[in-house]
DNA sequence: TTTGTATTGTTCAAAAAATCACATAATTTT
DNA sequence: AAAATTATGTGATTTTTTGAACAATACAAA
């Protein structure tokens, strides 16, 4: 098939087939077929043949997939295959323990600048990195090479964080503020909301319990 | 129309509007036309008003949604019109970083016990909780009143950890680890994980930066 | 009270996504 | 070397989701 457009879900569940084909290769598994696979990741097989054919053909008919080698045909897929810098734009309690999650570095996002806007906090270090006033990021994300922001600001700084990110040349954000922001086209922007999350398994609690009264 | 099944996708926008709605309210803005709340959320003006109809009818024709109303009535929809006791299992930076956010109380999501099996751990006061050893999980429920576990283990321990919770009788986890855990029917489990998101954004850039190149 | 305006709730058509089903092609067995 | 087996890649079909259109209805103005 190859490319054309590709669903934002399909996007999502590749990341998802990368964490559990990682986690294969922990085992020492070297084949996997697409029910193998569907099964350990909670889908339809078809849906995993149909997502990896929007990008090429990757497995041996009779066989499966290589394990290695899917993880790598996915991962330059994604562009992943590479290493990015990110900044990150508010050093709260949130922003501080993502500077200091080894997560991001292993996964190939090099988190090489800390950005706030409080005087007290800048020029602290933090996970090996100064803070720096976030009026200069633009002037830093050149120097740096930065090419995805990331906001842990309060909600209602969001904005102005992005605002900064957009005038620093950076085409992508991820926002971790509750709150919804403005950007022009051509900046990808994703939002995570751990009270999302929440709020949907409230949600199902309490449906899969009214199902229980009947 | 009211209930038969609902669109996970309708759930995720729920949560939404119910951020846009309360910044509306910071505002003072009482009322508010499908259209405009499309506009602050992204979407499509129908959406929302079939999004809305799947619960009931809050709006008023040629008048728009009284805000305050429409609120109240998107969290009873979602079961959030009340607090949810949430316990955190894995006391790691992310665990601690969660524990101390200051949002989950906002949102009525209150950590009442913090769990993790290394020793070293176990007695540690984090966030003016008492750190438990995750085999006394069950035994903590019950007084404690839980009904949300959240996991923020490393990746290998995620399995154990929904084993316990759910042993304990809990019937939702959001899982922070980057794995898959399998839990029996019944039991909802929604999974956060930034790398996606970062994965996501990487990968539009590479496509916006391909598109730019035609 | 009537007319006009605004905006909802809902039907219906279109688009998108997921799933099924099978032809195709490796590998293994006989 | 042929047959049997296995599992991919993809066209066809079904299901789900989205978006446009419009009748229904609340309010305001004349």
């Amino acid at each position: 098939m190859k490319s054309s457009h590709i669903p934002r879900a399909t996007i999502q569940r590749l990341a998802v087939y990368v964490q559990v084909l990682e986690g294969l290769i922990q085992n020492n598994e070297n084949v996997i077929s697409s029910e193998g696979l569907a099964r350990a990741c909670g889908v339809n097989p078809s849906q995993i043949r149909k997502d990896l054919a929007y990008f090429g053909e990757f497995g041996v008919r009779g066989v499966g997939y290589y394990v290695q080698d899917l993880l790598t045909a996915i991962k330059q897929s994604l562009g992943i295959d590479r290493t990015w810098n990110v900044a990150l734009v508010g050093v709260g309690n949130l922003g501080r323990a993502l500077l200091r999650h080894q997560i991001f570095r292993k996964r190939g996002f090099i988190l090489v600048g800390a950005f706030d806007c409080d005087p007290f906090k800048i020029g602290e270090e933090v996970a090996g990195l100064e803070v720096v006033c976030s009026r200069r990021l633009k002037e830093r994300a050149k120097d740096l090479d930065i090419e995805i922001g990331m906001i842990t600001t309060p909600p209602e700084r969001a904005q102005r964080a992005a605002n900064y990110l957009v005038e620093a040349g950076i085409k992508g954000i991820v926002n971790f503020a509750p709150s919804r922001i403005k950007v022009p086209d051509g900046v990808a922007v994703e939002y995570v909301d751990f009270i999302h999350h929440l709020f949907s398994v409230a949600f199902n609690i309490s449906l899969n319990q009214s199902k229980g009264l009947l």
